[in-house]
DNA sequence: TTAGGGTTAG
């Protein structure tokens, strides 16, 4: 055997820097530091693998008199995967310059990589724009990583362009495409992308299932979620730990927390996905004490908690009234497991305190916080709102309105409040603000799914296509609720119904779960769950309306708001009008 | 024997 290619077969079995060093060495004794497949393997090795060392293989690189694409490819490869991405396109700049080398489709897939991690849009557009150029930009795999790269920034349009000009798309481009659209937000994009991905039969994989899974969750899709499953199970993925995890998220979110606890009791291994998305199902559905056995086993085994797990346990205690266990476990973030409360833990300390009417402790932290956070001042508000305290309401709005953060809904919240004090001076006051200042509102929407098919309804939207419908069968149900003690908006003091923001657009009667759960009523069978996911609070009008409906049509109806679910059933919900 | 992939909150 030849010197290089003993050399190249010790390189083979190396597997630590202390034996690369001895190697390194050797090859210099043997006058061989100058071969390039040597030198390159060498370098390679330091900067890839994980017992290497990026400082040494720099070293190596600049000891190269002449380096070539593939050393070049290895030091911006081993800076795109580090935790100084920087360096690899600092290296990138300087191949440019390099008259000695060509880029090839790997430098741009390690650039990329790098602009993908530190989200260097400039950069990642000068990359794509010489991909262009040097004929790349048929390459599958470069193109992916330029979709990943601008999903990663949010300019889903321009990923979307990239994929759409591929000449072949594989599953992994397909997969890509999915998850920018579901990690964007794009939930019904993402599903119509699959749709055409099965139109054009290419195959699914579990990567292709968590990007759905995960944007049935947000939508609320769960007959579509359903089918993922069935989908997963029959094709052996139901194993898989992305896979279980998303299940239990999208179950939860669907309102199905018992299939959630299901999966999650069955699964094999579990991660800190895992737990935490139990936890958090458990704490959304208003279930503090499971949330916090769940976090008690989580402890048990050995798996650490994070920021989020407090999240979902807070939420639970809020929900539940769990004052005392609550803030125990805001306090124990920091001294047992030494994670710095965020503002959102705050958020919930002061929900938990003024849920349950210690409105002047909630007071306390919000003012004493060194978050001067809108988001506490507004949650602070809406416990106001709740136990109808006027003083510290006005308190709290006043110092929205020194942040310069007030909001329309901010209005409505202390526009009700001083309509359950009959105070027709504050509410017109109220209304004036959101006039004079300009204050913008959001139009609330829901969503429902019949069959397949998620429905969007807008308040007082008549653009619908299905709103001739929508409205007249709408018209029936308030006439059926009436008989269960629904007194609709007319004979309603319009005092009493400032609750959303919905109302100071339009009377309550249209607002957009109204016309979501008509048309649920109207297109499916007798018995049958509803499900409504909505983007704001449901108000006190809608919420008397929905358990009138429950019990005059027989039906189950769960709606998830923008915080918490409320599950209708015979004239009840499972918040006790406490929401 | 140098490449591109996923989940919780927000």
């Amino acid at each position: 055997m030849s010197k290089e290619k003993a050399i190249l077969t010790l390189l083979q079995g190396c597997n630590s820097l202390k034996r690369l060093r001895k190697i390194h060495a050797h090859v210099i004794v043997s006058g061989l530091h100058h071969h390039v497949a040597i030198a390159n393997k060498l370098l390679n090795f330091c900067a890839i693998s994980v017992s290497g060392s990026l400082a040494y293989a720099q070293l190596l690189f600049h000891q190269t008199e002449f380096p070539q694409t593939e050393a070049w490819n290895s030091i911006i490869r081993g800076f795109a995967q580090s935790s100084s991405p920087i360096d690899a396109i600092v290296f990138y700049n300087q191949m440019v310059w390099d008259s000695f080398s060509m880029r090839d489709t790997f430098t741009f897939s390690f650039v990329l990589k790098a602009c993908e991690r530190i989200k260097a849009e400039r950069k990642c557009k000068e990359v794509h724009g010489t991909v262009i150029r040097c004929g790349y930009d048929a390459d599958v795999i470069v193109c992916t990583n330029l979709v990943k790269c601008y999903s990663a920034m949010g300019s889903v349009y321009i990923a979307r362009q990239v994929f759409d000009k591929m000449p072949a798309r594989d599953l992994v481009a397909w997969n890509a495409m999915i998850s920018c659209f579901s990690q964007q937000g794009l939930h019904q994009e993402a599903l119509q992308t699959y749709n055409q991905m099965r139109s054009e039969n290419v195959d699914i994989d579990g990567f292709t299932l968590v990007g759905l899974i995960s944007s049935c969750a947000h939508l609320g899709a769960l007959n579509i979620g359903v089918q993922m499953h069935r989908f997963a199970r029959e094709n052996g993925l139901d194993q898989s730990l992305y896979v279980g995890n998303a299940l239990i998220d999208m179950y939860a979110k669907c309102g199905s927390l018992d299939q959630a606890i299901l999966i999650f009791d069955r699964m094999q291994r579990k991660d800190i996905f895992t737990w935490n998305s139990m936890i958090v199902g458990y704490g959304v559905h208003g279930r503090g004490s499971e949330a916090i056995y769940c976090f008690q086993q989580m402890l048990e085994a050995r798996i650490q908690p994070n920021s989020i797990t407090f999240l979902g346990l807070l939420c639970g205690c809020s929900h539940q009234g769990l004052v005392q266990e609550g803030v125990k476990y805001f306090n124990l973030m920091s001294s047992k497991f030494r994670l710095r409360p965020e503002v959102k833990h705050y958020g919930c300390l002061v929900d938990l305190y003024g849920r349950a009417g210690k409105l002047e402790k909630a007071l306390e932290i919000v003012s004493n916080s060194s978050h001067n956070d809108s988001v506490l001042w507004r949650t602070l508000l809406g416990s106001c709102k709740i136990h109808k305290n006027v003083t510290i309401g006005e308190i709290a709005m006043n110092r929205l309105f020194e942040l310069g953060a007030t909001s329309a809904g901010d209005c409505i919240l202390l526009a009700t409040i001083y309509a359950g004090e009959n105070d027709k001076a504050g509410v017109s006051r109220m209304r004036k603000m959101i006039k004079s200042q300009g204050i913008k509102t959001t139009p609330g929407w829901s969503w429902i799914e019949i069959g397949e098919q998620v429905h969007k309804f807008v308040v007082d939207d008549k653009s619908n296509r299905y709103s001739i419908e929508v409205y007249e069968k709408l018209r029936e149900v308030i006439y059926q609720a009436s008989f269960f003690g629904y007194v609709g908006d007319e004979s309603v003091s319009s005092l009493d119904v400032l609750s959303t923001i919905e109302t100071l657009k339009t009377s309550c009667t249209y607002h957009s779960e109204k016309l979501a759960i008509a048309f649920g009523l109207a297109r499916t069978a007798d018995g049958t769950q509803i499900r409504i996911v909505k983007n704001l609070r449901v108000c006190r009008d809608c919420h008397s309306f929905i358990k009138a409906v429950s019990v005059a049509f027989n039906r189950e109806i769960i709606v998830r708001d923008r915080v918490r679910f409320h599950h209708f059933k015979g004239g009840k919900c499972s918040c006790n009008d406490y929401w």
